[in-house]
DNA sequence: AAGCAACTACGAAGATTTTCGTTGACAATA
DNA sequence: TATTGTCAACGAAAATCTTCGTAGTTGCTT
């Protein structure tokens, strides 16, 4: 049973971290109701996606009640950081520069938003000093 | 033939594509041997790939000599700003600021980087007022 | 107890992606 | 001209990912 490198999450399940992520351990059942918001899945979709989820490891659930109560293994901000750390060698060769000014392009940024962005460069900055 | 909504580009198809933006318009074999620097593909895997793109309209090519010699459809620029637009859809709901805080964790950002990220935020300000 | 509703497990179909092997055309060369 | 090397086309296997239908279990309600 490997559960060290945990891959990468695919689209779909993506989606349903972000239901665990939003409303912390939960049945089937309430992921799906969460997910048909956006996406008409059927229930038995739903439910093999979480097993499937378990097997590799990027949820775990907890038997004790008939309908099994799943949670996301790890945080969101660990996963994020881990797609978005993909993003960066795949697309961008690690530059975080790069990255951004194609983050930027393409979208109106407010500036509210911008200064937001200073500020977490400064916080940075000054954790790391 | 549908050629406008240019969906994105798979991982392998994306490797692919950073070989001719680097190298400009080049044929299978030059693209296999750019390539094969970091992966380990067949002559025939490359060429197969290219005529799928070629098929999807990611890639065009020009068959006056006998090596038909591919190019990019769009330049990185467009694709790679397509890319980190899906990213940022899927994974921060949008938000650059989220976006970039989970870049910067998980990696030692240098101060000359640091201070080009802040020139792009000024710059980008100076550009949309 | 019989019937119904809510659940899990399983298998499998379909779609997409990745990877080659084989074939046949064409060209360079011995 | 016969052989050898280079190339495109094609088909198809293998691997993943997405989506459900069906079957079987368990608990609740008549």
């Amino acid at each position: 049973m490997n559960h060290e490198p945990l891959q990468k999450p695919t689209a779909s399940e993506l989606e349903i971290l972000q239901v665990l992520w939003d409303r912390g351990p939960s049945t089937v059942r309430e992921v799906h109701e969460a997910l048909s918001e956006k996406k008409d899945l059927g229930y038995t979709t739903v439910l093999k996606f979480l097993q499937i989820m378990t097997a590799k490891g990027t949820v775990r659930r907890n038997e004790e009640q008939r309908a099994h109560v799943y949670e996301a293994c790890q945080p969101a901000t660990e996963t994020k950081r881990q797609l978005v750390g993909d993003v960066l060698q795949r697309v961008f060769e690690g530059s975080a520069s790069e990255l951004m000014i194609h983050a930027l392009e393409g979208r109106r940024t407010s500036k509210e938003e911008l200064d937001e962005l200073r500020r977490l460069l400064d916080e940075y900055e000054g954790k790391t000093r």
